[in-house]
DNA sequence: TTGTACGCGTTATCAA
DNA sequence: TTGATAACGCGTACAA
């Protein structure tokens, strides 16, 4: 029985006025005289108008929502940028509709299909890991061609041309890499789940580049499978090979190699110094803290949105990708 | 150049039909002819044809969008009931619109505001803690009388008439607290960040009535603030009250009392038991894996979709009350 | 300065 | 079995 909803024509209705003029005066125009807008106004309060925003679009092409295609909720790292997309999005006024594509292409497909049905201005996305094995982006280069804007961010490929943000994968491990030999390390073992993804290798390549600038050092790599325990693999290398440091490619892979290693009775980071990816809420609550490669999720999202709001609000700009710098997080679990 | 967007209009007329069979034809319409009903879904296809959501959605009063509002996506807690919201909603065909809080009653008001214009078919969303701490819940009735279906989770009031997903709060805490009764606790600190929610007042009463019940043992609270640094205030406790088990209201605040303990020089589970909430990523990669009530997240999450969604489609449905009991999940900081 | 009339892309009603 | 036509709620060119 409280305020019901109510329509631009029925506000009509009630002050005995045209449609249009209650339209115009709402939105300021200049048609209409500021006696009339303050009446309209005021009954628009009154009777608790609010515009239907499924007619508005129809009519504007204008949603004011944004697509978000992340492909694992699962990541710290992906809900740090969802936060900070998020963020920017609210603050410019935009809405977001979150989709999850499981790293799989034909959900990713799905997703896009079901977002280019006219709910969003444009759509924010990182590539599932199937669609960078498979190499398949016609569906959103479709997309794109359809005349929805597309930001790319984290995962990104050079097939696809729109605007994009990523990290610098390959400073960021090759940096990690610099610091552990800095610190006496010279058995540097790098940990990865994600291998087949563009970012995956750029990381491997900097660690991997770092150790031949110094010469001499053996590369080790463990590819494991994501969210699948590696303990066994883990602790037969570390006995093996005087393991004495160890980079990982992500969040979690780091907090588990910290736990293995500890059970295994090595001193962390005396005998093994670790560094991991995100600075996320896992990396400062683990024991030692986890020293990690912060990759400004949050920046990322926050800039991606910026980006596409920008290119939705003025044509025809120039595609540009923004790399945002990574930084070294030093905590507890490595050596000075 | 790729296969550009088409109208219902526009395939009527390739097809030389008129715009309402198009239209019946591809909802398999009894009215139309098979021959036809074939001839216009190829049609559809090779044209790349897809019904525009909006005019759709104006139409039909429906968007198949559930508007999602939660409190704080910085909370394991909350991501777990996300994911299980989307995965179910994606199985029925929803799309969800997600839209935090950040625990503030204006923003919830405006989300909802934004919500009710239209975009979304129903709402899911958890309490902010402001909207609890003024008991001001005006906003999510009016919504609700004017019928827009409301599903609250976790954080409910019985002020608010609609469907509801909870846990037992209550129960939870007291199963804890007498499993850290049973192997030999007797001083047991009660840690929450979330004293004025009513969820927080359950878990304590929870943890009190086990100790009165036990009798002639004391209760100690240590009320903090979330996401700052309590260390000080529970070093100083430790130290004096020689507390032997501990259980904390939620997940970050158990993880935390590990590392401070350690840190401290206890060892756990031996000197001192910890209980944390939510059995997310962090109480499994912590050191020892942390004892946490499971709150059962994703099951909520799908629970209280189910019940939204069953609400959209059957009308005149009683409202109802579901609790997901909460599980115990033992794991390292708590003894045999 | 205000009002009329049309169109956005659909679905639904009614006639043919 | 098919087709005109109105309507959903809004914005806007154009007429008044």
């Amino acid at each position: 029985m409280i305020n019901k909803k109510i329509t631009l024509k029925e506000l009509a209705g009630i002050l005995k006025v045209s449609v249009s003029t209650v339209s115009k005066a709402l939105n300021d125009s200049y048609e209409i005289s500021e006696a009339t807008k303050k009446k309209v106004k005021t009954a628009a309060i009154k009777y608790n108008y609010s515009p239907n925003l499924l007619a508005q679009g129809l009519k504007t092409k204008k949603t004011k929502i944004l697509g978000v295609v992340i492909p694992d909720m699962r990541a710290p790292f992906s809900i740090r940028v969802l936060r900070g997309i998020e963020k920017e999005a609210s603050a410019q006024g935009y809405n977001i509709l979150t989709c999850f594509s499981d790293e799989s292409l034909s959900k990713e497909k799905a997703i896009l299909d079901m977002l280019s049905q006219g709910n969003v201005d444009g759509i924010l996305m990182s590539l599932s890991k199937e669609s960078q094995v498979e190499q398949y982006f016609d569906h959103v280069n479709t997309l794109i061609s359809n005349g929805i804007p597309v930001t790319l961010f984290d995962r990104v490929d050079e097939r696809i041309q729109c605007d994009k943000v990523i990290i610098n994968d390959f400073d960021s491990t090759y940096d990690a890499t610099k610091l552990l030999l800095k610190s006496g390390a010279r058995n540097i073992l790098f940990i990865s789940p994600i291998s087949t993804t563009t970012i995956g290798k750029n990381r491997y390549r900097g660690y991997a580049f770092a150790l031949e600038e110094r010469g001499n050092l053996k590369e080790k790599v463990l590819h494991i499978e994501e969210y699948r325990d590696f303990s066994d693999d883990l602790t037969r290398i570390l006995k093996a090979d005087k393991i004495d440091a160890i980079i990982a490619a992500n969040e979690l892979t780091g907090i588990s190699a910290i736990n293995i290693a500890t059970r295994l009775g090595f001193k962390i980071p005396e005998q093994i110094s670790i560094i991991g990816f995100t600075n996320g809420i896992l990396s400062m609550n683990s024991n030692p803290p986890l020293t990690t490669i912060s990759q400004h999720g949050k920046d990322i999202g926050k800039v991606a949105t910026q980006k596409l709001i920008n290119r939705l609000e003025n044509k025809n700009l120039d595609f540009t990708t923004t790399v945002i710098e990574t930084t070294l997080i030093k905590r507890g679990t490595t050596r000075n």
